[in-house]
DNA sequence: TTTTTTAGTTTTGTTTTACTAAACTCTGAG
DNA sequence: CTCAGAGTTTAGTAAAACAAAACTAAAAAA
């Protein structure tokens, strides 16, 4: 919590008296001592227009920032593969429930496809290694082929089939990851 | 904004009625009603209650707010190359600032490095297409082949490099974008 | 049909508090 | 010492958050 402080820093950083910052959005500055040492709480709405004023927002405000962490993978951490859909998943990250995005490998073999994915908040994206896929986004069925990539945003079902022959492979990166 | 809308979203969500949401985090539900109707709007103390009792929290609250969007790529939209680092930048998706996801192409000629990038809130994904790079990771330098992937949160400078005579690839996904 | 229940809305009123204006404190500089 | 610039504190008011109860509307039950 402590909204007080985070806004303090904030001032600071942006080199900022309490009475510059209190006239950019309109306030006292006397009120902006008192939210700074928590002796009251902004109402929404000017909390708003501070952090305006300081070049954030809400959604930035109250996003904790994440610990550091780094992955190196050389090889794959877990595989499930599924003989009846005849494809193969790859987690590269592990743990990656705990990050904001979700890479994963799909190898389809031929007439293969992934489960169905039921629509949630987030973004999709997926570049095509090899072979040829469709994606199927709601009502449209899209082809995409070695090399292309697609975006979207998950708010439709949708999942990836392999028509042909061959062996189709998708690098796929979701956030946040379904879970 | 619009928080009335999206509490009473996250209610019907959660299968709850106002009388039992109110209930749960002891407020009337006239007052729920009020608030969804956006008649009034909550403190953000309450609003911590709410959220609370919907199983979320004001960070994951205020950030899911992107606009449905789907993009197929399936030329580059944008490219930037720079002869003196031997390297090409696609970006794969317009207008990616907007998104929580940035997905880019980037094509290291012999010998080729890209800009360094200084440290920043968020994650980075980077996929090898083809050839072998080295990623400088703050003071870490390490190899990264053909087929291999490697993942970090973005908290220290970093950038990468081509040590060898042959063109490489790298598919990149940073999130948030960069600006 | 009439009655009852269940979910949501609206009104009215109280009480809390967000916020202002001005006085106050504490520096450090000239 | 005094002045100026930074922050703090106080006192008061205007605004609102929120409660309680009355009111709608619709569906379920009888």
């Amino acid at each position: 919590m402590k909204i007080g402080e985070k806004i303090r820093r904030l001032r600071m950083q942006h080199n900022l008296t309490q009475e510059e910052l209190a006239d950019r959005c309109e306030l006292s500055k006397g009120f902006i001592s008192q939210v700074e040492r928590e002796l009251t709480s902004p109402s929404i709405a000017t909390l708003v227009d501070i952090l305006d004023a300081l070049g954030t927002n809400l959604s930035d405000f109250f996003t904790n920032e994440l610990p550091e962490k780094v992955v190196f993978s050389k090889s794959d951490v877990s595989v499930k593969s599924n003989e009846e859909l005849r494809n193969e998943i790859h987690w590269i990250i592990p743990n990656a429930q705990k990050n904001a995005m979700e890479p994963i490998l799909v190898h389809l073999g031929a007439q293969g496809q992934t489960a169905f994915d039921h629509p949630h908040d987030g973004e999709e994206f997926g570049y095509v290694l090899k072979g040829q896929i469709y994606l199927h986004f709601g009502s449209k069925k899209v082809r995409v082929r070695s090399g292309e990539a697609f975006y979207f945003t998950a708010q439709a079902s949708h999942y990836i089939s392999n028509a042909s022959e061959k062996p189709a492979s998708v690098l796929w990166v979701s956030t946040p990851p379904s879970f």
